[in-house]
DNA sequence: AACGGGAGCAACCGCTATCCG
DNA sequence: ACGGATAGCGGTTGCTCCCGT
């Protein structure tokens, strides 16, 4: 048998995808993520389009590892609210709630791991029990990848890991190049936007071929604001 | 140098809520 | 009031990278 419809991409977002999307969205705004989906020329759904703006492509969201005031923050809405994410997340400028999440999951298993070390101390050392005390009454210091959990080496791998991870991005690029005419707003400022950015949106057969099908669909609203 | 294990994170899945005709 | 479409949320999975052995 086979399927009529075209399988849906999935995985992880390529570097083209994501420029795509952002350009997508710079001219039709991000509620109609179907619709956002179809034009874009993307073979993704939706939501997968949804998911990737809210937790990568936002130009507001923050990247980088969690500030001491946010680790508190977190700790401390958690146990007022629980695992309401978003919710948690709104209080947090730029942090989305799969970033939260994800931190909590692995912050917090690390500690109940630790925890559990101190009731059942066996195996433990005395330097770790005397961290997890620590830890247990004061924000979680730079526990990322690759940090140890004795001593100073703390502070200068989480420095260390900090930057190689701002170095390493991508959007950020992106982004500067996107930015500066679309600060200005205007329809012909997001035409020069995505005409800046290295790919046509997107694909000039796309735009050819698919424009008139799509417009064709457009509510009037749409098309009113796309002549502006 | 090779390998295994763990951490971190992006993305998917399934369910619920909300909107709209 | 109802049903379909869409958005949002929380849980889970799977991939990549790093570190210790």
């Amino acid at each position: 048998m086979v399927t009529v419809r075209e399988e849906m991409r999935k995985g992880p977002w390529t570097e083209q995808e994501d420029m795509q999307l952002v350009c997508t969205v710079r001219l039709f705004g991000d509620r109609r993520w179907d619709f956002v989906a179809q034009v874009s020329g993307l073979n993704r759904t939706g939501k997968s389009c949804r998911l990737r703006w809210v937790n990568y492509l936002h130009p507001g969201l923050k990247h980088g590892r969690m500030s001491p005031q946010e680790e508190r923050l977190i700790i401390e809405l958690h146990t007022q609210w629980g695992n309401r994410w978003s919710r948690i997340a709104r209080r947090l400028p730029g942090r989305t709630d799969n970033e939260i999440k994800n931190y909590w999951r692995t912050h917090m298993r690390k500690k109940a791991q630790e925890r559990k070390m101190i009731i059942s101390p066996s195996s433990s050392s005395s330097s770790l029990t005397y961290q997890s005390c620590l830890l247990d009454t004061s924000p979680i210091f730079g526990m990322g990848r690759g940090d140890t959990h004795n001593g100073s080496s703390c502070v200068t791998s989480t420095l260390e890991s900090t930057q190689s991870s701002m170095d390493a991005y991508p959007m950020d690029q992106i982004w500067s190049e996107i930015e500066a005419p679309a600060l200005l707003g205007t329809a012909e400022a997001k035409e020069k936007t995505c005409s800046s950015v290295p790919f046509r949106l997107p694909s000039p057969a796309m735009w050819d071929y698919k424009c008139p099908e799509i417009f064709w669909k457009m509510e009037d609203e749409e098309i009113r604001m796309l002549a502006l």
